[in-house]
DNA sequence: AGTCGGCCACTAAAACTACG
DNA sequence: CGTAGTTTTAGTGGCCGACT
């Protein structure tokens, strides 16, 4: 159901990239965000049929290509302008993204996006953040009232990985608004790169949700 | 020739989730 | 809580190339 947003986006974000066939882009949807998010065949093909008839993807059916291994005939998928469109407008779409698979989603088509966007979103997931932080403290206190031992315990880790969370957030800000001045053309390209370690630190920990 | 494994498209049924 | 819609699981089946 909320996923829904979520598949759409990845679908047409990859097509974006690369016209492809259904198992080829479930294979990179799993490359891309496989430690995230996997998509089943049982959800992928309705959204592709979905999209198709909403004019957001166009399917263009190839018969048997002189490629190996290829039995069926392929069914590849392009993505259209108007596709394009409701890439963007889900992309840019500000509102809060509570989870953090969404906001990883998000993050993964980055590139896509005007800077001032990409400051935007992530001043306002690290204000989310900043919330629930501020509840974990509340939490700690109400715990160590009542001796709860455990429950500190739970609520001190949920802390730890909320703080490394903003402190990661806030270093994609600062390389962000290093590179707003100088927004043009290699900037992003310049970005991608050094946007590396703090990707794996991403990685190596994600946030629980919600 | 027969078998096997990979590629590819697709689906039924079960499990899950949101909503009234 | 019941219902409707969504997602996952666990397949089926066709085709091809490689191997025995």
């Amino acid at each position: 159901m909320k996923q829904q947003g979520m598949i759409d986006l990845a679908v047409l974000g990859l097509l974006k990239e690369q016209s492809m066939h259904g198992y080829q882009l479930r294979r990179q949807l799993t490359a891309k965000l496989g430690p995230f998010w996997q998509v089943s065949w049982g959800s992928l093909y309705p959204t592709l049929r979905r999209l198709a008839r909403s004019g957001a993807v166009e399917k263009v059916t190839q018969s048997r290509p002189a490629a190996r291994g290829s039995g069926h005939s392929r069914n590849v998928f392009k993505i259209t302008g108007q596709g394009e469109k409701m890439f963007s407008a889900l992309l840019e779409e500000t509102a809060v993204q509570p989870d953090q698979e969404q906001f990883t989603l998000k993050l993964a088509f980055f590139k896509y996006l005007q800077p001032e966007k990409r400051v935007l979103l992530l001043e306002r997931r690290r204000a989310y953040l900043q919330e629930k932080l501020a509840q974990f403290k509340e939490n700690l206190r109400l715990y160590r009232e009542r001796n709860d031992s455990y429950s500190l315990s739970l609520q001190n880790h949920g802390m730890a990985v909320v703080e490394d969370d903003i402190e990661w957030i806030e270093g994609l800000i600062t390389d962000e608004k290093g590179a707003l001045p100088a927004a043009d053309g290699g900037a992003s390209a310049a970005r991608d790169t050094s946007l590396e370690g703090k990707a794996s630190k991403a990685q190596s920990r994600p946030t629980g949700g919600s």
